[in-house]
DNA sequence: ATAGGGTTAG
């Protein structure tokens, strides 16, 4: 685009910002979109370009991650272009001329033979029947003809039309009744029919039944197992599912790109360095390098394992970049504590014109957040605004939380008043807000407000209110939290038990968080450490090294153990103790 | 043909 139509874009573009912010409640005006400190400082790129660039980010059509959604939804309802897919490479030969008398044919439809002909043909020719049904999305109706019809007369490429449509659906429900239909007809499964059920079972997200018939046909065929590596993943099952890769491997099934980019994806998730690097050499031998799902899976791997360096590399080698690859860099970036970095991919992906979506935004504005960067973050703000991105929960959470972190609670609250729906990580980051500012009692407070509304509370919860309330020092607030936790049965978690004895021991209970402490099923460093400390800080110092004693015999006290202890020598005056802690 | 890679809070 030459640069007059640009400016003629920019202009217009800067007017729909105007209007904009006079009609949308989140008051994105061109004012707050100053981007003095977020793209002035890398003179690479010069203000006003940037600032053209960020509007006409801002006004590119609607992102294209909702259109799946809305493709998939859609989908079934309009049924006459839905192909409804089979295994078997033949079509339906339904209105086939050449087959009157198996299907419907062109004389059927047009002109209609005597009616007890018509009503013959209705009656025998289940199969097309069915799957015409199916063919216009309506499962219900091809259940009722399912059971309507004799056992005997039902193909088995009937049967997966049904169960095609059942997994598009999400129907397991559906989907188990033609299994048990599909079990007393007696029809033997084949690889075909197989293949189709384990599909549906683990789409519709039971792996349990879809593994046990997976298990019975297990063949060759790379789809199906990387359609339940896949399902594990999901899940979190990555140990099931390297498992089932190595299984793969041992069958000499071929592996091909959606197998590496699941399996790069496990291995990440389980930190297995070395069987990442493994995967990367294979894929150098194997030339599987052109795919770009799989480099960019390669890259996400290798950010996992924090090797920020090797990552780059790949990302500047891969040739067609798309916006995975940078918002996996970008986040990558945020992730391992380089947010600047991280900004400056983002500039450098504006300048060429790559299109941004909403993980691009979310993970710009935790670099705001971390960054304080709070005039990007407005920028960022305005342009997800016009880019229709706030009825995205997830980008107001976002958004939500950068404000806080910048320190601008009057800018979290706007957009928390504002959200259309707030989950529990949208009252979790309020709450977090004001614990941060000190206000423990608006924390509690909201906390309170939103089990009213009907949100329960999780671990992150948990930890924030009470961390809002050891901040605070109420120890009443705090024990209704405690109550809480005991009524939910949150007892066994690790952090929330660390958070109860810090909250106990900053409101000077130690009995209690010592109560909490013992009953703790297991302990980490942090849990003895808020002891110590406590102890120490309560001026109870025999305690503190009494525990101390005790800890001793069961982990390495860290620098932290440190720090808690020597106060408690020193109060003592116990030179000898204390320098038996140092040696 | 069906699937895959990046996205929020302690």
């Amino acid at each position: 685009m030459g640069m007059p139509q640009l400016e003629l874009l920019a202009q217009r573009n800067t007017r729909g910002i105007e209007n904009n912010s006079r009609n949308h409640p989140f008051q994105a005006n061109f004012e707050t979109l100053n981007m003095q400190r977020g793209l002035d400082s890398q003179l690479e790129l010069s203000r006003p370009l940037l600032l053209q660039m960020m509007i006409l980010m801002a006004t590119a059509p609607p992102p294209k991650f909702s259109l799946p959604l809305i493709d998939k939804k859609s989908r079934g309802k309009h049924s006459f272009q839905s192909k409804y897919v089979f295994f078997s490479n033949k079509p339906y030969p339904k209105f086939d001329p050449l087959t009157p008398n198996l299907h419907f044919s062109y004389d059927t439809v047009l002109t209609p033979a005597s009616p007890a002909q018509a009503k013959e043909k209705k009656i025998t020719d289940w199969n097309t029947k069915i799957y015409e049904v199916c063919e216009m999305g309506n499962i219900h109706k091809a259940i009722e003809l399912l059971y309507m019809s004799p056992k005997t007369e039902i193909e088995s490429r009937t049967y997966c039309s049904i169960l095609q449509l059942s997994a598009e659906l999400k129907s397991l429900q559906d989907g188990k009744k033609v299994h048990s239909f599909i079990c007393s007809s007696g029809i033997s499964i084949d690889s075909i029919l197989g293949s189709k059920l384990v599909f549906m079972y683990v789409t519709c997200g039971d792996l349990r039944e879809g593994r046990l018939i997976f298990d019975k046909i297990r063949n060759e065929k790379v789809f199906l197992w990387n359609l339940l590596m896949n399902g594990y993943a999901k899940i979190g099952d990555f140990k099931e599912s390297v498992y089932l890769f190595r299984e793969m491997l041992d069958f000499g099934v071929e592996v091909n790109s959606h197998t590496v980019s699941c399996i790069l994806k496990c291995f990440a998730a389980l930190g297995s360095v070395k069987e990442g690097k493994w995967v990367h050499g294979f894929l150098l031998k194997l030339g599987f390098g052109s795919y770009n799902a799989v480099i960019n899976s390669l890259i996400a791997f290798y950010l996992k394992i924090r090797r920020v360096d090797v990552a780059r590399k790949l990302f500047d080698e891969l040739s067609d970049r798309d916006v995975i690859s940078w918002n996996s860099m970008i986040s990558g970036y945020v992730a391992n504590g380089f947010s600047e970095k991280g900004v400056e991919l983002f500039k450098k992906m504006l300048f060429l014109g790559v299109d941004v979506d909403l993980a691009t935004m979310v993970s710009i504005l935790q670099a705001c957040a971390n960054c304080g960067d709070v005039s990007l973050g407005r920028a960022v703000h305005g342009s997800g605004v016009k880019a229709n991105l706030h009825w995205k929960t997830t980008f107001c959470n976002t958004l939500l939380d950068m404000y806080a972190k910048c320190g601008v609670l009057d800018g979290a609250i706007r957009v928390f008043d504002l959200m259309g729906v707030r989950t529990v990580v949208t009252w979790t980051s309020l709450i977090a807000a004001y614990a941060r500012e000190g206000l423990s009692d608006e924390a509690i407070r909201s906390f309170h407000e939103m089990d009213r509304e009907g949100v329960s509370p999780d671990i992150f919860t948990i930890t924030t209110v009470l961390h809002a309330c050891a901040c605070n020092g109420s120890l009443e607030n705090g024990k209704d939290v405690h109550n809480f936790i005991r009524e939910n049965d949150m007892r066994s978690n690790i952090f929330v038990c660390n958070a109860l004895m810090d909250m106990y021991a900053k409101c000077g209970s130690m009995e209690d968080a010592n109560s909490v402490f013992l009953e703790m099923p297991v302990k980490d460093i942090i849990s003895w450490n808020t002891m110590i400390g406590g102890y120490s800080k309560n001026s109870l110092p025999n305690e503190a090294l009494s525990l101390f004693g005790d800890m001793v015999l069961e982990m390495k006290p860290d620098g932290t153990t440190l720090a808690c202890i020597l106060p408690a020598c020193a109060s003592l005056a116990s030179l000898d103790r204390g320098k038996e802690q140092i040696t």
